[in-house]
DNA sequence: CTTGGGGTTGAATTGATTGTCAACACTATA
DNA sequence: TATAGTGTTGACAATCAATTCAACCCCAAG
């Protein structure tokens, strides 16, 4: 599902309108709209972390769960992940070497494969 | 190793000017120069994907593995991961639970635990 | 008809990113 | 000396992301 659909799908079932939500959230109304309609990009990491929260508690969801979806909905990578990604550069050579999708078994032994969990003379 | 420093040695290694490498992939040298002495950030994922194409020619090497290591070395991630990442949100989740690095066995493990590399429950 | 809640749109703004231009300095070579 | 090839720098420009503002439309109630 696309990230405007998704949006406006969650808002409603917030029952809220785009002036309420965007009141919560700190930004102006028309921001939201064009967003729902896809006029422009989605909004920043921060206004997604925002509308998660306020959008999480009246939907009784998890707010990181709601915000890791919305965000990487919108094609973003969420800032904490990415620090985590660029500290162990294996872990994108990884997800790499799976090509696409990782869903089935199959994919997780690929990814495992390689890694060879045996021992790792590190500072721990 | 710094990417200013990397990029430096890997043009050497290529044997191109600033001028030859810019012109190929199209910025100005100064640009190049600038960046290769930290006076600038990293330049964008495009610019360090033809940078990538370009030298891993000339040095035999793999492209992608080339542009990636460019690309995490700039402190990026590179673009299509946030794909990957978006249509496997399990990914997302698996990352988080292991929270910061992942370097020893045990992490790896940790990682893999939760999988149940048996069945795949997924939507759709 | 007008007030009020809801949504949409075009134009403009702001700040950061990403780059270019003009000028300079070094080295070598003829 | 000139000329060519190289790298560096400061100031400036272009682009882009994220967002606001003013103005508008539609529908229902009073």
């Amino acid at each position: 599902m696309p990230f405007p659909d998704r949006l406006r799908e969650l808002r409603r079932a917030a029952r809220m309108s785009q002036r309420a939500l965007a009141e919560q959230v700190g930004v102006d109304f028309t921001y939201l709209s064009k967003i729902e309609n896809g006029r422009v990009e989605p909004p920043s990491e921060g206004v997604l972390q925002r509308i998660a929260i306020e959008m999480a508690g009246k939907l009784g969801m998890d707010e990181t769960e709601l915000a890791d979806e919305l965000i990487t909905l919108a094609g973003k990578i969420p800032s904490d992940l990415a620090e985590t990604l660029s500290r162990n550069p294996e872990v994108v050579r990884l997800l790499r070497s799976v090509g696409g999708d990782v869903h089935s078994a199959a994919d997780w032994r690929k990814l495992f494969a390689g890694q060879s969990p045996e021992e790792h003379p590190e500072e721990g």
